[in-house]
DNA sequence: GGAATTCTTCGATGTTCATCGAAGTATGGA
DNA sequence: TCCATACTTCGATGAACATCGAAGAATTCC
């Protein structure tokens, strides 16, 4: 009767191959077919069958260069719906040691597609509102003349930013926080800049990301953000 | 490897019978197990196969009342992540012009869950927030002096409504109409009080709401909501 | 107590679909 | 030109699972 479309983007979540390798993706990232299939633990020729599939579908893109076959989550709000799945998802079963710290690293900093979340991105939006950096608007942050100076200082040239064609700066709700975060273009470029001053690593086994010695100092310094404990 | 937890709720979503039950369970009603076998067009014992096993998935909650069973979304968040779906879920496509006017209703005015979704719903918090009686504050609403005294006059005890246990007033997302509404006890509050002012009727068939000829009048002196058209 | 209703469990059936071996296409390098 | 790499398409296999008939449990009505 009533058929839905939704039960066609979920069934193609629903397989844990391809739910794997759309993890792996949700580092905002792009990765080549084979390194997806090895994550996946499955032969080429099946993730080829998946990842063209997800394609279709609209979840992912693909980036040819030379003979090899990029791939990466289509869209922010494709990255979003997939985040909001973790809301309702069973808390994964902790076997190891080694998992536990991983999953505290992971709910510490991690990136969200491709902008900083986890306790330490929503640290970061609600530093950049009690400053007045930002404010609320609706669905999304809105940049203060304050704020223009905040992030010329910081090194962010929000007019090169807003150039590009995506929403600019929206709230994104966070899974282990449940409070949002920044997102769109801007939350982009925040995430670039720290790592370009060396504040955070990305961590390459996973979305998790660390904080350096001059990233406590700089954190604290420039956002007020204080942190007393980290993940591993 | 990663054996990711989202692939599970996934993949109860992915079947046709259980999204579309799903779907007629999203008007935030209870519905006997009968009832929604008829709306997916299966057998009763396929129904109860697809039951139990949502349940046991923690989506929707059961309740016994002599030999009818009565089935209903186990809670707001459960509602929240179907409701995203539809972000990225493709566009229905329209075949008839009853489907057409049907599509127009649900995107004009609709329940979410317990709540009011839709332009209507958009509005409505707009609205709200333009008057002052609700102020944003991160992921909420909070109601402010003006608004006690506002929701007194409008029939909403709010005392009563607070002791309820679950978040009082949060915002949610709209999927047609990609802003927030306002959700959670006092969204149901105002949903019910409107329904009982007979200012909005719930359309039977599907969880589009109607705007009576009071409403009309009502929602404009009220609100400040006008609306010259509206759908079927 | 007996009949009717509502829903569930069990078992058999058939279809869908992920998987991988084998073979085919494109690209890059020697 | 020939080979290696990266990825795809094709075809066969096997397993998972939705479906429904039949029969069983629970409840209400007479």
């Amino acid at each position: 009767m009533a058929q839905s479309n939704v039960a066609e983007i979920a069934s193609i979540v629903s397989e844990s191959s391809r739910a794997a390798m759309l993890t792996v993706l949700m580092d905002g990232r792009f990765h080549t077919a084979s390194e997806l299939a090895f994550m996946a633990g499955i032969k080429p020729q099946t993730a080829s069958f998946h990842l063209s599939k997800m394609q279709e579908a609209g979840l992912i893109v693909q980036e040819k260069q030379g003979r090899h076959r990029y791939y990466g989550i289509q869209n922010e709000e494709i990255a979003k719906v997939m985040e909001s799945f973790l809301f309702i998802a069973p808390p994964v079963k902790i076997k190891s040691l080694k998992q536990s710290s991983q999953d505290k690293a992971m709910r510490y900093a991690r990136t969200c597609y491709d902008h900083l979340a986890g306790s330490l991105g929503v640290q970061l939006a609600d530093a950049l509102l009690k400053t007045g950096v930002l404010r609320e608007d609706h669905e999304n942050f809105r940049v203060t003349e304050k704020g223009e100076l905040f992030f010329k200082e910081l090194g962010i040239p929000l007019e090169t930013v807003s150039k590009k064609r995506r929403s600019f700066s929206y709230r994104c709700l966070d899974w282990s926080e449940r409070r949002h975060h920044l997102a769109g273009a801007l939350g982009q470029a925040v995430l670039e800049r720290l790592i370009e001053l060396g504040w955070i690593q990305r961590v390459p086994q996973n979305r998790a990301v660390k904080v350096t010695e001059e990233g406590k100092d700089g954190l604290k310094k420039t956002f007020g953000i204080d942190h007393s404990k980290e993940g591993t």
